[in-house]
DNA sequence: TTTTACATTGCATACGTATGCAAGACAATC
DNA sequence: GATTGTCTTGCATACGTATGCAATGTAAAA
């Protein structure tokens, strides 16, 4: 059970100061050739690494970025995940976890806080105001992931997400040129901002027509609600939806088995179904699912990008929102039913 | 851009020592209720909160967890991650993430070492020996998760995973007791010690009543290589396999939809299907696959476990390898042969 | 040769916390 | 009242590193 190697066991065993073997491990410092083969040296004999805590103490910076995130229910997070933390690590930076179920936000922000974290990715919804506070208070940049701040909040947080009031839009149309006249609308969660903008989008591009949305439930982006948002849609044979867009890839598969297995509804010829997020699981071909794209990597980048203007100090404005162009990916869950009637 | 508050400043403002802070914010230490509260007082109005990285320095423990990952494309990691992230977090823990991409092993491990973990969860196959060898130099626990050390490797190490191998023969014996007659295989990376497990159970299985592998094909976890090889399996018409036991969830998803969709076969008349892992996935309507589950919570449960029992020093043997079992979980990919003739 | 500039190195200190030690306060026991 | 014990508190130090400062050595310029 020995202990690690340090700076000071490196010096010895090179005969040369701490200083110089810290200066071997700095970027940049001056150091004469002899001195860095001699330091190598020895710390490769001793294993050495240095110590990151020693290290953040005096410097300020941890190189840690905290990560928090709901439950991973939604199929669109793993990828974001991976992305970021494979980015990150790419400048020297690593993701550390926090799981937040909405009901510890005031301890979870306080654990964050302790590990003096250099920036702080907001992938969950619930302690968005709470957490923008303290971090202000303590000067940690926020960015949120795919939300933004409720309005009237107080702080003010910066954040990157997909273009979806345009997605909504976009869908909207694409529905009402494939013909569709009863047009329903399956919600996520009714208070998140994804939601909202989604919703506002798709009855833009909805009135546009001079359409409205034909019938309307809501799903809390949950499997187990979606499908009985669908059953309840889908209730009346009569007059029943031609078209329905669901406010996720997630949702929408429940939607689809829920119509073909459970309903005995064909898709896309009786239905036609529309995601969002295009979840790998989309393209899987028993699905085939039209959905609207939410980019991971540019997200990721833009991210990124706006950690380390922060953390390089840039002159920047308070706050920045980026929005993230997506586009509308076509597959077999729609139907032309212009087409349809002319055949 | 004010700096954040630390212990010195909390015992300036309550006019008490740095020490009697320190000692309000360690779990068991001696303090009278009148220092505490004029503390915690203290502490709440300059938002303080103790550094974790001076505290790891002098504790000697980060109440950090390294958790390495290969690109998490096998659709059993994410609910692994954050059960695991979530049942370390309720002891105190954080998880440190690190993706490995099978080139960086050497650089990974320096990383990993710097931020003195206080122990390590391997989820990616590429580096284990390599790891294992300065981890033990370091003293640092490390569990292998899903995966053994290859044999005949330098270091020994814990780890825990499903009963691959009872997995493999029950799949053998369902699938034998269903009629069939020309059962496949469809490997997953042949060097990786799940596919090597499930592959000696099943054929143990299949010896049992005299059978043997029909046929078998390579997708290395792979889904593309997956599909290819499902081509190739039931590339002629003629004697194709009656059933094909795919050794992951996410390749035996993949070949549905090749047999179904590009193949024209259906599943389970004219091909039973059986994977591996139990994903979310699997139970979905459209692909109801029959499967082995392995059961995340208990192995994520057992993975804790091991690391306390080496954080708290308990004596034990110098390693441990931990087998959860899992069980058949029947859904609709399969079909009774003996059933179809006598119809 | 003398002066100037520059590169390299060591010394000392600071980062923010935990903890052993001793001193003080106070109650309980004889 | 003297003694013992327990509880609480402050002092001082250590954890492992980065960095300003001064000192040294060396090359370039005069």
């Amino acid at each position: 059970m020995k202990t690690q190697a340090t700076s000071q066991d490196v010096a010895r065993l090179a005969g040369v100061s701490q200083s110089a073997v810290s200066r071997c491990f700095t970027a940049g410092a001056s150091v004469s050739e002899a001195m860095r083969d001699k330091v190598q040296e020895a710390a490769r004999k001793l294993g050495y690494q240095p110590n990151a805590h020693a290290r953040s103490l005096i410097t300020g910076r941890s190189r840690i970025i905290g990560l928090v995130l709901s439950h991973i229910e939604n199929l669109f997070y793993p990828a974001v995940l991976e992305q970021l933390a494979q980015r990150l690590q790419q400048d020297g930076y690593h993701l550390l976890i926090f799981i937040s179920d909405g009901h510890n936000a005031d301890d979870l922000v306080g654990e964050i806080l302790q590990y003096k974290v250099d920036g702080i990715v907001l992938g969950a919804t619930t302690l968005s105001s709470a957490l923008a506070q303290r971090c202000a208070d303590a000067s940690i940049p926020v960015v949120l992931f795919n939300r933004i701040m409720a309005e009237g909040s107080a702080g003010s947080v910066s954040s990157v997400r997909s273009d979806n009031v345009g997605g909504g839009r976009e869908i909207a149309r694409f529905l009402v040129a494939g013909g569709h006249r009863r047009i329903a609308y399956l919600a996520g969660r009714e208070d998140s901002s994804t939601n909202l903008e989604r919703e506002r989008g798709f009855r833009e591009g909805l009135a546009e027509a001079g359409q409205r949305i034909y019938a309307r439930a809501i799903g809390n982006y949950d499997v187990l609600q979606a499908r009985q948002a669908t059953r309840d849609l889908f209730a009346q044979a009569e007059q029943r939806p031609d078209a329905v867009f669901v406010a996720s890839d997630q949702m929408a598969i429940a939607v689809l088995d829920t119509l073909r297995h459970e309903l005995g509804l064909a898709v896309p010829r009786q239905v036609s179904v529309v995601g969002f997020d295009n979840v790998p699981q989309a393209a899987w071909e028993s699905y085939a699912l039209t959905t609207f794209e939410q980019p991971v990597q540019p997200m990721v980048e833009a991210t990124v990008e706006l950690l380390q203007s922060y953390l390089r100090g840039d002159a920047m404005p308070n706050t920045q929102n980026i929005v993230i162009a997506g586009q509308l990916v076509l597959r077999g869950s729609c139907q032309n039913r212009h087409q349809e009637r002319a055949t």
